[in-house]
DNA sequence: CAAAGCTGTATTATCGATCATACAGGTTCC
DNA sequence: GGAACCTGTATGATCGATAATACAGCTTTG
């Protein structure tokens, strides 16, 4: 009766092996076991374990050679590609300048509810929507969809849009953007997403919701960004704040954000800084092993 | 030549309608196209589209009712199991108290490269890891993996850890915790992952990967955690910090934190306040049982 | 050099996912 | 009540994913 839709023992065999290699329990450079030994342990057909594998190599995680066997890609760079950001989305406005916008969608049209609701509009208005994917070396990284209040929309053009980033914009208006609130979650890519970000269609997404207020409290923008996790993440740096009874983490703010000192000063903290670390990668030291 | 190995178009579909659904294009409580219809638009059998809905269904996202229609499932109750967190992470010691924890593996282990390099340690040095899921009202929402140095770990016991936070214990032991780095991505679920947390094996995961620092600059705790992002997400408010040419995004510290559920006070915040929270929605006035 | 192990490739067979179709039973609306 | 819709269920045919096997070419090792 009951078949569970099992979805393609392929992909269950590539999870499996990206947790490992991402856990670190295979190491980087290290040779995995073939792919004989490998359908063996798995109990299934090479062939499968084949397109695990094919996926991971598309992936850069690995890499094969023929007659010799599978290898863990021990280059980082794969990782760091988009990454870091001190406090949250601090730098996207610098991003802004630095990236390729590629502006997908543009209109006016009437809110759903959820976007309605969130950006207290009444009844019967309306709304600009507009989609962006946003792209590092032409690599796309971010699928940007937004929406703003009509009379908002209106002050700038949708040339304008592809080419400046959004807040500059609102703010351009004489609108003061004084508070946001946002939340950052997990998904799967869709169809139009997935095809937006050169990605498969089951594939994880980072997700930013963020609705940013106006000094009254109206909302101003509400915004829906999908990232690709292995181009972006958030990272941040903590201390840990209050007495005893009550200590928490809280987010570092006055952070050394300027990359270039930082380093030089601490170069000599004892033995190693450990990796990790967020801004001002350690692919600057390179060594291997 | 090649067939893209296009994974299941139930999944496709499946993720084309969850992602209406979200997005708010579909109103809720409102139904959506009939099977026929789907399969038409889709260009793919009923049975498929059957199976996309029960995907659906078994989330919680639609209500099916025999001859009459499936319905996007209106109470938002299905969401916000947990969420919110204001400032990073500050209550998940408080959490700690206030769920149950289930204590999945327990031992000393060599370290992979990327745990000892995050932690600091010398060549040969082992690592206490543990495994443990995390519960709210008996439901896994989390599943973290920890790694601390030995001689820490051998500072409390396996039932210890299993009754209270890590960093209280690492404190407890005299170690002080200033600092930490976290970076904030997405995964799928692996095997392990995804039995521990009650999913399917290719669900999208939240992933938070922290490393806590002694003041001396040395890493004493590796943690990896992964959130089902139905059941948790991160909240933060921010504000709009800097002049001029460098304004940018700051998360908002000294803030009323308890936006958690007092939907008895909000209740009189009028528009003002357009909630953010997706607890809220005007006829979603909730809820069943 | 030769043996052993590996990846790359092809073949055929099997099993599950999907399709197309049909029918049963409930709901909605006129 | 009855027509028109809907979901639930079953059938057999078709197509793709997987299995089992075999072989070619390369690399490493002794």
């Amino acid at each position: 009766m009951k078949s569970a839709v099992e979805p393609l023992k392929a992909r269950r065999i590539y999870l499996l092996l990206r947790d490992r290699i991402v856990a670190g329990e295979l190491p980087p450079g290290g040779r995995l076991p073939g792919e004989p030994a490998l359908a063996a342990e798995h109990a299934v057909s090479r062939v499968t374990v084949r397109r695990a594998l094919d996926l991971l190599e598309k992936e850069g995680l690995v890499q094969r050679k023929p007659g010799s066997g599978t290898f863990v890609h021990d280059s980082r760079s794969v990782r760091p590609i988009v990454a870091d950001l001190s406090n949250v989305l601090s730098h996207l406005i610098d991003m802004g300048r630095s990236t390729d916008v590629k502006l997908l969608s543009f209109g006016y049209v009437a809110p759903s509810e959820a976007i309605a609701d969130s950006l207290g509009l009444k009844p019967g208005e309306r709304v600009q929507r507009s989609v962006r994917v946003r792209l590092i070396d032409g690599e796309p990284f971010s699928y940007l969809t937004t929406h703003v209040p009509e009379w908002l929309g209106l002050t700038y053009s949708e040339a304008e849009l592809a080419a400046r980033p959004l807040l500059e914009l609102i703010e351009r208006s004489g609108v003061k953007t004084e508070r946001a609130t946002q939340a950052i979650n997990a998904t799967l890519a869709g169809p139009e997403a997935a095809a937006a970000l050169d990605l498969e269609i089951g594939s994880p997404l980072l997700t930013l919701t963020r609705i940013v207020y106006e000094p009254s409290g109206r909302g101003v923008e509400h915004l829906h960004a999908l990232y690709r996790p292995d181009r972006y993440s958030f990272h941040m740096d903590l201390v840990r704040i209050g007495d005893d009874g009550e200590r928490r983490w809280s987010p570092a703010l006055g952070w050394p954000r300027a990359p270039n000192k930082t380093k030089a000063d601490k170069a000599k903290t004892d033995k190693n800084k450990p990796g990790e670390k967020p801004t001002r990668g350690p692919r600057a030291i390179k060594q291997r092993s």
